[in-house]
DNA sequence: CGACCGATTGACT
DNA sequence: GTCAATCGGTCGG
């Protein structure tokens, strides 16, 4: 399964939240820990800005939402709910807080692996089609806050992948919010 | 401090 | 379709 080469440019990540979300579609979102390798193509994202209502930004730095002011291509993984984490790919220019929350992977490599992380019940289109559940079959956690994916050597690496074309990506408002609904800043292939 | 509620999920009626 | 789980961040007193 080619994933592609992977994503080290800094121009990549760069761009501001939504320009990169859409971008993200059909690239590849791989990790390997301890010697196992998951990868799944990106299907679902959202973006995020300081200026925007229902960001983690809005209403400036905190010690959560520190590592969304990093320079795009780093990590920021929140904990939601009492018991989900998710992850972003941060986004723009140092400083300024951006990024792109990942919503849904399809699984291409690792999906034995993703399975037993999953739990013995779950159906293999569950496994990944949800940011809690993606980032749990990819054996990510908040050890992962911060975390620069445009290093070689990095746990959590971006791929190439294959780009979607333009007529198979819907729009649509950002789900689970309750601010910011106007703003179409959600990207889905399908 | 106390209270509220969230960028969700899975179990259940 | 509805709803509880579960706890840290944020905000008001």
């Amino acid at each position: 399964m080619s994933s592609g080469r992977q994503i080290r440019g800094r121009k990549f990540f760069e761009r501001s939240a939504p320009e990169v979300a859409r971008d993200l579609l059909g690239r590849v979102v791989r990790t390997e820990f301890e010697g196992e390798v998951t990868a799944g193509k990106i299907l679902e994202v959202e973006a995020y800005r300081e200026d925007d209502p229902a960001s983690h930004c809005y209403g400036g730095p905190s010690e959560r939402n520190r590592a969304m002011y990093l320079e795009g291509g780093h990590l920021y993984i929140y904990f939601i709910y009492g018991m989900h984490h998710c992850m972003n790919v941060v986004t723009g220019e140092e400083g300024y807080g951006e990024a792109v929350l990942i919503r849904a992977i399809e699984p291409i490599e690792g999906i034995d692996i993703m399975r037993r992380r999953r739990g013995p019940k779950v159906r293999e289109r569950d496994l990944a089609n949800g940011p809690a559940k993606l980032v749990v079959a990819l054996g990510v956690g908040p050890e992962e806050y911060g975390l620069d994916l445009r290093s070689r050597e990095s746990r959590v690496t971006l791929h190439e992948g294959e780009p979607v074309a333009e007529e198979r990506v819907r729009v649509t408002p950002r789900i689970g919010i309750s601010k910011g609904v106007e703003m179409l800043w959600r990207w889905v292939v399908g």
